[in-house]
DNA sequence: CGATTTTGACCTGCGC
DNA sequence: GCGCAGGTCAAAATCG
């Protein structure tokens, strides 16, 4: 595996169990504030469970009206990668492409291939390092991978999302949101190759 | 020919 | 209320 530059993970979710999954599939639990982990931010939504968005493919427009959308648990990873789509072992149809302000790349919108699924997956391009890709999954898969994805655990089967193949790409961080504003981040200092592949209890996390 | 991608239009939420 | 930005739809194009 390639040197990790910069792990990082937010969290402003942490009592969310898809994002408990997460961390302890990366054994990154130690990694978070326990103060963190019991006592989620005030501004953190009420809901935390998964909740997938109804399908709404081929529905008169009509319908959809006055349907407020509902936002799920969602976790972003950054990605040191080439190429924008990473192979997680989930089938994506590509559903829509914008552009992003201030960003000079467009953001790519995917939806899992499997009807009963409503996970959700936006790909784009960091304007800081465009060598990073941001791939932000929201809800919870309700079937099985279809692919195993190299050097991914079992375990992740059912998750929204797996770590890209390490071989390829280097996963760098990842983290999990609420509404923008109720953001906390942690991350560990960028520096030396030295740093572990993973973050440690004894490389404290930072706030930033 | 079915599955997937592209892309412009439309919808929705939010700040002013 | 208006405008902006993000998110989604759906028809057309493309691919395998």
């Amino acid at each position: 595996m390639m040197a990790r530059e910069k792990a990082e993970l937010f969290s402003d979710n942490p009592g969310d169990r898809s994002s408990f999954s997460f961390l302890d599939l990366l054994g990154m639990r130690d990694f978070i504030p326990s103060s963190l982990l019991e006592h989620p931010p005030e501004s953190s939504i009420t809901s935390t469970s998964v909740e997938a968005d109804p399908p709404k493919l081929n529905k008169p427009r009509s319908e959809k009206k006055g349907q407020k959308r509902k936002k799920g648990p969602r976790f972003a990873f950054r990605t040191k990668s080439e190429v924008d789509h990473l192979e997680d072992g989930y089938r994506w149809r590509k559903y829509g492409q914008k552009a992003v302000k201030n960003s000079p790349y467009p953001r790519s919108y995917y939806r899992c291939t499997c009807v009963t699924c409503g996970v959700k997956k936006r790909v784009e391009r960091s304007f800081e390092d465009p060598s990073v890709v941001v791939t932000t999954y929201e809800g919870q898969h309700t079937h099985p991978c279809p692919i195993a994805p190299r050097g991914v655990m079992p375990e992740v089967a059912g998750l929204a999302f797996a770590p890209p193949p390490v071989q390829v790409n280097t996963f760098i961080g990842g983290y999990s949101y609420l509404p923008l504003d109720a953001r906390h981040v942690y991350g560990l200092p960028s520096s030396s190759s030295s740093s572990p592949a993973y973050p440690t209890a004894n490389n404290a996390p930072f706030l930033f």
